[in-house]
DNA sequence: TGGATTATTGACCCACGGGTCAAGTCGCGG
DNA sequence: CCGCGACTTGACCCGTGGGTCAATAATCCA
C-alpha cells in the first residue's frame, strides 16, 4: 500500500474491518500465531486484499499499537486534574493507567509474548509515559511533596514499573483484586514510593480518589 | 532423545558443548532467531547430532532456563543471613537478585522477546521467587518490621516486580547506574515499600549492606 | 576380536506462512 | 456507455527452518 493511495468510503470501511478483525485475533492468540489468512478469513475477504490496505502484517500491528498508545495517553490526561499538586496527579494518572490496561488486557498481553520488532513498537509507549511522569516528579520535588532523596528519573521508572508490573500481574491472574482495589493499591504504593512525608501521602491518595472539580 | 539413553563421558561432554553454544547464541540473538543449524555450527557438529542429545529446540531451552533458575535461587539463599530479621533478608535477597540478573543480563533479555511456551518456562522462576518473598513478608509482619496495612501477597508482588522491572530497565539501558548503585537503590525502594516505620527502614538497608556475620 | 551400543553425518523432507500477481469486477464522472 | 481508478479474488511462489533417517564411524565390553 503506497502512502498516496486514495481510499473511497467503502475502502475506509473495509480497512477498518480488517483492522478490527486483526485486533481481536491478536488479542486472542497473539501476534505471531495469528496468520494473515486468519485475519482476512475473519473479515470474510480474500488474502490479497490485505496487502491493498496494509504494507504487511507488521505495519498493521504498528498502526494498532500506536492507536492504543494514543488512547491510553488521552485517558491519562483526562484523569489528571490540572490544578492538583504533582503527587496527586501522579496518583490519578496511575489509577487511570491501571484501569486502562486492565480493560485492554488482551492487547497488553501481546507485549509479554512477542518478537523484537513488535516489542520495540510497544516500548515506545512506556517511553512517553515515563517522560510524563518524570515531569510530574520534578514538579513534586520542587514543591516539596515528593522526596528529593532519589533521582527524579529513578522515581519515575519506579512509578511506570509499578503500573506495568501490577497490570501484568493482574492480567496473568496472579492478583485477583477487583479493578478498583487494584488501582487504589497501586496508587498507594506509588505514593509511598514518592512521598516526602507520611501526611502528604495519605492526603494525596484521598484526593486522587475524590471526583475532580470542574 | 529418549529418557533411557545412556551417555558415555564423551557424550556428556558433547551435550555440554551444544548446551553452551546454545546459551551463547540465545543470549546474543534471542531464541526465535537462533536456528538449530546455528547451534550445531557453533559447536562444530552436524545437525542430526542435536537431536541425539535433545528432544528438540524447545526442550534444550527448558533445560537452560531451569539451570539459570536454580543458580539464581542458590545465589539468593547465599545472600541472606539466616538470623537477620525478615525485612533485612528481603533487602539482601533483592540486592543479590538485581546483581545476578545484571550479570546474566543477556539471558534475562530473552524473556522480553519470546514465544508463549518459552515465556511460560521463564514465568516459573518468578513464581518461586514470589513464594520465597511472601514467606519473608509474613515473617516481617509478624515481628512488626513490615507494614500490616497491605496484604502480604501484594507486598511480595511489589518486591518481585520492582526487582524485575529495574533489572529490565538496566538491561535496556534506561538506567545507567553502576551495578552497586542500582542494587542499593532497588533495595531502598523495596524497603520503603515494605517498611512499617522510618527508623527500621534506614536500619534494614544499612544492615543489608554490611558483610554478613559468619 | 567381534558384536552391541553409542556417536556422528548430511542429504532430504515438508509444513508453514508471508507476500505476489494477473485477471477480473464494480462504480462513478464525463 | 466508455474508461479509469478503486477494489477484490485466489492460485501460486518461495524462503525458512525444524525435524527425520539411513548409513557410517567410533567405542565399549565380554
Amino acid at each position: 500500500m503506497t502512502s498516496t493511495r486514495q481510499l473511497t468510503a467503502q475502502g475506509i470501511e473495509r480497512k477498518q474491518q480488517l483492522f478490527d478483525a486483526a485486533a481481536t485475533l491478536f488479542a486472542e492468540q497473539g501476534y505471531a500465531s495469528t496468520r494473515v489468512v486468519d485475519i482476512v478469513d475473519a473479515a470474510g475477504v480474500a488474502k490479497g486484499l490485505f496487502y491493498w490496505y496494509f504494507e504487511n502484517k507488521e505495519a498493521l500491528f504498528s498502526e494498532l499499537a500506536s492507536d492504543i498508545r494514543h488512547k491510553l495517553r488521552r485517558t491519562q490526561r483526562a484523569a489528571m486534574d490540572r490544578n492538583a499538586p504533582a503527587l496527586t496527579r501522579v496518583a490519578q494518572g496511575t489509577i487511570a493507567s491501571v484501569r486502562f490496561m486492565a480493560e485492554h488486557a488482551s492487547f497488553f498481553s501481546l507485549l509479554e509474548v512477542e518478537a523484537r520488532s513488535v516489542a520495540d513498537a510497544l516500548r515506545r509507549g512506556t517511553e512517553q509515559h515515563l517522560g510524563d511522569v518524570r515531569t510530574l516528579v520534578l514538579a513534586g520535588q520542587a514543591d516539596g511533596t515528593i522526596t528529593k532523596d532519589d533521582d527524579a528519573e529513578l522515581l519515575a521508572l519506579a512509578v511506570v514499573g509499578a503500573v506495568g508490573q501490577f497490570s501484568h500481574f493482574h492480567r496473568t491472574g496472579r492478583v485477583d483484586l477487583s479493578l478498583d482495589d487494584l488501582a487504589n493499591y497501586v496508587a498507594r504504593l506509588v505514593v509511598r514510593i514518592l512521598t516526602a512525608d507520611e501526611r502528604t501521602a495519605v492526603q494525596s491518595v484521598k484526593q486522587a480518589l475524590r471526583p475532580k472539580p470542574r
